[in-house]
DNA sequence: CAGTGGTCTAGACCACACG
DNA sequence: GTGTGGTCTAGACCACTGA
């Protein structure tokens, strides 16, 4: 083990995932080396290989079996996307080899709606930053995105020649502001004849939507943002684990 | 703490749930106790409050910050269904003091369906129990629910008087078979007739549709389901954890 | 039975927020 | 500085699986 600052637990995931992906630690399918075993190779202690399996496990890279071992899941799995972990689209999209190319990008500095300011708690008709875009595959328009960030957080100035077209990459590039999580509500929606035309489709067109607040480690609010996708470019998943109380 | 067989941490987990409720710990939006002294309050280690505040925020009932404190999350956030817990719709319903109930319950013991012994990785042809039922909420039809099982695992005559409708909470219920996960997929569709007739919509209505795996301890696929929701009724959402190593 | 993952402890030090 | 949550360790015992 090596560097600092980052967690020990994620260097012993990364590891374990190349070791996967190299097959010096074991193949798809195969059992790898028990957690004892991982501790005394990566020179860490068991909570420490444990913290880093669990990640693992939750986004579906491994399977344990309490008794027997943990095992590499199928890849096909981990190719997909996690909800669980919050990635950008482009990122996402550039992870499982899908070349992506953003269009009709829209910025401009406005007053926040009572509705975006509900939702990220600043005072109604604040300045906030809206950036709006489409995500092309192939030619085809298969997503629209829109970002709504308060102005004390984030300035079109910002926004440089660098800029993908992802906040969230812009904020975990630049480090600030320093992140905690996002909240993300799941739902279908029929498309509005605005978001119909920019995605080609007809109005009522069935889309599914993320509505996503991003958090900040100091508790602040500072992305709002809507997804709309297109249905069958993006295969969204998620783990869900067995509530051992749900039957008292 | 008292009994013994349930994890410490869950009991933990239950302890403070109760607390925040009875208002004995600390009120919505309130600072509870540091993990130091819910630990001589609980007479556990801090490693076990820590595992126990982690179910809570993941669930989304607390917020935790560093340096600062933990607190309760807004009760309406509690309510909500985190989908990374596996419940069933029932449970989820009765928890959020909704009404529901079950019609149209069609149970039948055929060969399974090609897609169908895919997704449950059994041999094309197999015996499969389906259970397939529309919920009802304030006379609405709000959801329908399709359950595909082996028969293996589930038989019809299992089926006792107290079957509510949900395989989850039969197989919870009675602990047989041993459960893992579920893994669900994510989309939306456009309804087909058939599902539009049962949800009491037209043929074409935005649903929302979970597609999921449960997995047994042993691995073994035990239930493949199709969910689809009509929008307004349920809300879901996904905690996503920030990914330290993405910019890399 | 031996070996695995699951749980738990006691104690240590680090990183962060706030007065 | 003080107190919080975040990380990590070393060691213990339990529960499960399979030979």
């Amino acid at each position: 083990m090596v560097r600092r600052q980052t967690p020990l637990a994620q260097q012993v995931m990364q590891e374990i995932l190349s070791g996967i992906e190299a097959g010096t630690l074991a193949h798809e399918g195969g059992l790898l080396p028990s957690e004892t075993q991982l501790g005394e190779r990566f020179g860490v202690s068991r909570a420490t290989i444990r913290e880093a399996l669990a990640q693992l496990e939750q986004r579906g890279a491994i399977v344990r079996r309490h008794g027997v071992g943990t095992f590499v899941a199928s890849s096909s799995s981990v190719i997909e996307a996690g909800l669980e972990v919050l990635e950008s689209l482009e990122r996402m999209a550039q992870r499982i080899g899908l070349e992506t190319h953003m269009a009709d990008a829209q910025v401009e500095e406005r007053p926040a709606t009572p509705a975006e300011a509900g939702r990220l708690q600043v005072a109604p008709g604040s300045l906030v930053l809206s950036v709006a875009r489409t995500i092309l595959a192939d030619e085809r328009p298969v997503a629209y995105l829109v970002d709504v960030v308060p102005a004390s957080v984030l300035r079109q100035a910002d926004l440089g020649e660098a800029f993908t077209g992802s906040v969230l990459d812009l904020f975990l590039c630049r480090g600030e502001p320093p992140l905690s999580h996002s909240r993300a509500d799941i739902m279908a929606e029929a498309a509005a004849s605005s978001i119909a035309r920019k995605l080609h489709l007809r109005r009522g067109a069935t889309l599914l939507k993320l509505q996503a607040q991003l958090f900040a480690r100091d508790g602040r609010i500072v992305d709002y943002s809507l997804s709309y996708f297109v249905p069958g470019y993006f295969r969204f998943h998620v783990i869900r684990r067995i509530d051992q109380n749900s039957h008292a």
